[in-house]
DNA sequence: GTTCATTTGTACGTATGTATA
DNA sequence: GTATACATACGTACAAATGAA
């Protein structure tokens, strides 16, 4: 890696962190500050070392400090200004949980709805589902796919693909008897966190082989959600598509202004 | 700027940038760039020169060709891949991503872009308005409709529907004015806070009327997004409700999940 | 209000790793 | 296998913004 202290370096990031899989020096160092700042070693608020203790600490170069600063800020974890230092900044709300409160999927876990899955395999990530759904091609994956109903009556509300790293994949096979979302699975499962999901939302027209599936029009609205489960160290563990028909959900959230 | 030839640099740029404005070198470098990718000397699918032809031509240093190419690629004009060079990409994806993790957000997105009022006034509020945004029917409310277009070209962008309590109504006036959101002129200039905004998102069918404004197909996909903005004393200072054509908007939200 | 140390931003040079063609 | 081109990483220096003395 580095010019001449390579070796020494990467003996001190196994330890510093703390067991995490190897890669580019700075994604370590990232991927270890990601850790302490999501662990609450930096609150929010709090000034970040300054590049040169972080330089001094993980006995790195200031490029490789800098480089690792960027990724948190890009992932908007920290923001840095010119001649003040690195803080770490809010999350997105400091009083809400994710999953609890902050975001009401109406109907979506709705406890009278059962998951009905219409195949299940590991597929190897092409260039397109790598566009489509932001996972690296190449690797692996577990596809799940399958629709979720309501148990009274016989109506599908949605159309779900999930994606698995593979190594959740084993999950699956609790899939049959599962109701509830995956994640909670994978985290008690293999003692992993998921720290944040991204979601983003956007409009389509459903499929014609989609309609029929969804008994709903054929090219009528759908809303279709992509959720991004990822964990402290920034690796992904599963990738949800969901395809609405806009006549059966809305998707609510709020958000609360944090003082400044 | 640089450490030796800082002078010589500048005014290389001096011609090479074709006059534009000074700032950092690599932002020099980039907007150059730019300027022949949007203008065709670099087409699409093409190659661009290598990083050490740039640094070449520019006489600059790596580091400022990495930093331009950087910037480059954050603006989707390019894509970079070890070994093979950089390629031009098919335009900024025409559709935006809209990413917010916190209210704050809110303020930004709206900045390279300008509000085209089509009508404003002062209308009651019936019981099917009421249903369909959220606010207590019977009372007056202002609407002003219109249009908001990107800045550089005229694509519309969305269309708006604001609501605005007639407590703040007077803040119409400043609109034609106004750039960004509205909530902050009400908020400076009646002394209110929003604390919180609630966010519906929905799939819709574009009606014919507004598919020839937006200038999409009729009966494509939109993305219709009802916000409300709430005070500290609960009340709501306003409704905005926003369609967006499918293909120029998604819409992206990280949640973080707090250390318990 | 000015000076001054601190801290990030910009910029240079160089060397090596690694994916691509 | 070899050459190419981007990715990573080291070192250094100065600029510019910040905040405290």
């Amino acid at each position: 890696m580095g010019q001449q202290s390579g070796v020494a370096k990467a003996s001190d990031e196994g330890t510093e962190t703390t067991g995490q899989a190897a890669g580019p020096l700075y994604l370590q160092v990232a991927r270890t500050l990601r850790d302490e700042i999501v662990n609450g070693i930096y609150p929010i608020g709090t000034q970040l070392p300054t590049e040169e203790e972080l330089r001094a600490r993980f006995s790195v170069s200031r490029f490789t400090v800098r480089e690792a600063l960027r990724r948190l800020r890009e992932d908007g974890l920290v923001a840095s200004r010119q001649g003040a230092g690195t803080v770490v900044v809010p999350g997105p709300s400091e009083t809400e949980v994710f999953h609890a409160t902050s975001i009401n999927d109406l109907l979506a876990w709705a406890n009278d709805t059962r998951f009905e899955i219409e195949s299940i395999k590991m597929i190897p990530v092409d260039n397109k589902l790598a566009a489509r759904i932001g996972i690296p091609a190449g690797e692996e994956w577990l596809m799940v796919r399958g629709m979720r109903l309501r148990d009274d009556n016989d109506v599908p509300m949605c159309w779900i693909e999930y994606y698995i790293n593979r190594n959740f994949a084993s999950v699956g096979r609790l899939l049959p008897r599962n109701k509830g979302p995956i994640f909670p699975l994978i985290e008690d499962l293999f003692g992993v966190t998921i720290s944040e999901v991204e979601h983003v939302v956007s409009a389509t027209l459903v499929s014609p082989a989609l309609a029929a599936k969804l008994d709903v029009e054929k090219k009528s609205a759908a809303l279709e959600i992509l959720r991004s489960y990822r964990m402290t160290d920034g690796g992904i563990a599963q990738v949800t598509l969901n395809i609405h028909p806009a006549s059966r959900y809305k998707h609510s959230m709020t958000m609360r202004r944090v003082k400044a």
